[in-house]
RNA sequence: CGGGAUGUAGCGUAGUCCGGUCAUCGCGCCUCGUUUGGGACGAGGAGGUCGCAGGUUCGAAUCCUGCUAUCCCGACCA
């Protein structure tokens, strides 16, 4: 065990608390529920965000910037919107401070600097976006309107964890406008499709596709298709949702457009993000008691060499003996730091660097040198091998193919054995209580959905897509279904 | 937002009941030396508005009030 480190069995949630501040991913700021993303934290976020806006380039789109503040109007006038966000938003009053009269030094707001019209902060984009398409959409040939943003939003949450649940968050959020009903559907099917191969490929994260419920769907939108994850404690995470928003912000914001016949319709929208809740995914999903395990593509640092030397000559020596091999790695696109800190020993290294979850560490002594091997290290499986030094280039541009497959098989298995199948009441209270996806049939109405919820806490994380269809009986109600539904505790 | 706990140096802590050379210890940090194949050792040194603001008192880390932040439980979390 990490010095320090909490284990997964002993406190889970202190483990996840620890690990995030020890492998200096981020901290706690002056700022209630805000969090200061450290540089190691915000370079895995930006290997996240690279490989994304790629994909959404791919795909068609294109990023652009939309103001962090709403007026109050243009946020109240998408009704079940603004309702499902009411009760978590950041409103400006004022816009200017003055000195306090009445106090030495001190600043007050300016009552007469009250705003005529409150300013909310943006919780999400849709209303200042809707309201801004309005006026770039008039004809079928200014559509689609395919735009993504980068940008931070607030929520203001009652309890807040680093990454999982910030007041102020990172994110993207895709805002599209279409046409027709079908290529919307089509579009909010295609980013989910993104975010999950996203998940799985990169983040060694294996996703269900589903839709949500009525109840758990976003507040305006017709439907919500979302990723779920599953975490090393048993419970679910919404990893990145989609959403077909049909014409209910058209209509909101009076979005029409003239269609070839020259009839005026409302457009089809759709919505899409995923946010730096996405780090505390990643975290949870692969880490150990240790510390974190990063799959080799999101790693800031994929390989670390530490030198084992007494004399600075000695580690010249090994330099010189490392040339090649670094030469290839950084040909092979590699991301490789050398640490050579003089101040710290190669055990205390080994630690650090498993702390902070490099997928392969290298060693190097004068011995190594003597044979012409390298001494390899996994962090995913701990192995330890002794290599020789030429052509291992290559081998270790396998090994972390190899890592990143082996993660990703793991967390599978995990989740494989931990979703279970289940057909009566106790059965589905033992599954939940253990952890993990039950599926079990729903009658498919909100209220059954509503007292499972309250006897159990478990949700409908969501109805996966391509579910087999097969008929049973409500594990609450005994009302016949068609199909299993996916339940489990979730962040 | 309700219940509980906590806040003393960068981190972790003793002291708080019972007010009075009490600001303790460990890690980390700085200097020098010896070390270096799994979290080194010795010697010397620096570092504190005791979360913040009021109050009680001759005197407050310690008692009282308010605030704030964090953690846990609940409500909430499109």
């Amino acid at each position: 065990m990490a010095k320090g480190l909490p284990t997964r069995k002993d406190d889970y949630s202190a483990w996840y608390n620890e690990l995030v501040k020890q492998a200096d991913l981020a901290e706690h700021s002056a700022v209630r529920g805000c969090m200061v993303i450290k540089p190691y934290g915000f370079a895995i976020w930006e290997k996240m965000q690279r490989i994304l806006d790629d994909k959404f380039k791919e795909t068609g789109h294109s990023n652009a910037y939309f103001p962090l503040f709403v007026p109050k109007s243009l946020f109240e006038a998408e009704e079940k919107n603004a309702e499902g966000f009411a009760k978590e938003c950041a409103v400006v009053t004022h816009y200017r401070l003055k000195n306090d009269p009445n106090k030495e030094g001190k600043l007050m707001v300016d009552p007469d600097a009250k705003l005529e019209e409150e300013l909310v902060v943006r919780p999400t984009s849709e209303a200042v976006i809707w309201n801004t398409y309005k006026n770039w959409i008039q004809s079928y040939r200014d559509l689609p309107i395919l735009v993504n943003q980068w940008a931070n939003v607030v929520r203001w949450e009652m309890r807040t964890r680093l990454f999982l649940r910030t007041a102020e968050f990172l994110w993207q959020e895709g805002h599209t406008a279409h046409a027709t009903k079908k290529e919307a559907i089509e579009e909010t099917e295609q980013m989910v499709k993104v975010y999950a191969d996203f998940a799985e490929k990169h983040m060694a994260l294996p996703v269900i596709q589903g839709l949500k419920t009525e109840s758990e769907r976003f507040a305006g939108a017709e439907e919500t298709y979302c990723i779920e994850a599953l975490m090393q404690d048993g419970k679910a995470l919404q990893a990145g949702t989609s959403h077909f928003l049909g014409q209910n912000f058209a209509k909101a914001f009076d979005v029409k457009f003239a269609a070839k016949d020259n009839k005026l319709d409302y457009v089809w929208g759709t919505s899409w993000g995923v946010s730096t809740r996405l780090m505390g995914a990643l975290i949870m999903a692969h880490s150990d008691d240790e510390g974190l395990v990063l799959p080799p593509k999101l790693a800031p640092i994929q390989v670390v060499i530490v030198p084992i030397y007494r004399k600075e000559e000695d580690l010249e020596q090994i330099k010189n003996a490392l040339a090649p091999l670094t030469k290839d790695l950084k040909a092979a696109n590699i991301s490789l730091k050398l640490d050579d800190r003089d101040s710290f020993r190669p055990g205390f290294k080994f630690a650090e660097w498993e702390l902070k979850g490099v997928p392969v560490r290298l060693a190097i002594g004068m011995r190594d040198v003597e044979n012409g091997t390298i001494e390899v290290a996994r962090r995913d499986t701990k192995e330890k091998m002794s290599w020789q030094l030429e052509g291992a280039g290559q081998k270790i541009e396998q090994l972390l193919e190899d890592i990143q497959e082996n993660i990703y098989n793991k967390a599978l298995n995990f989740r494989t054995s931990n979703t279970t199948q289940v057909n009566t009441w106790e059965e589905f209270e033992k599954a939940l209580d253990a952890g993990g996806f039950v599926a079990a049939h729903w009658d498919g109405t909100a209220e059954t959905e509503e007292k499972i919820k309250d006897q159990t806490k478990a949700t409908i994380r969501c109805i996966p897509l391509g579910n087999p269809q097969e008929n049973g009986t409500c594990i609450l109600s005994g009302k016949p279904s068609k199909e299993r539904v996916l339940f489990a505790r979730a962040y």
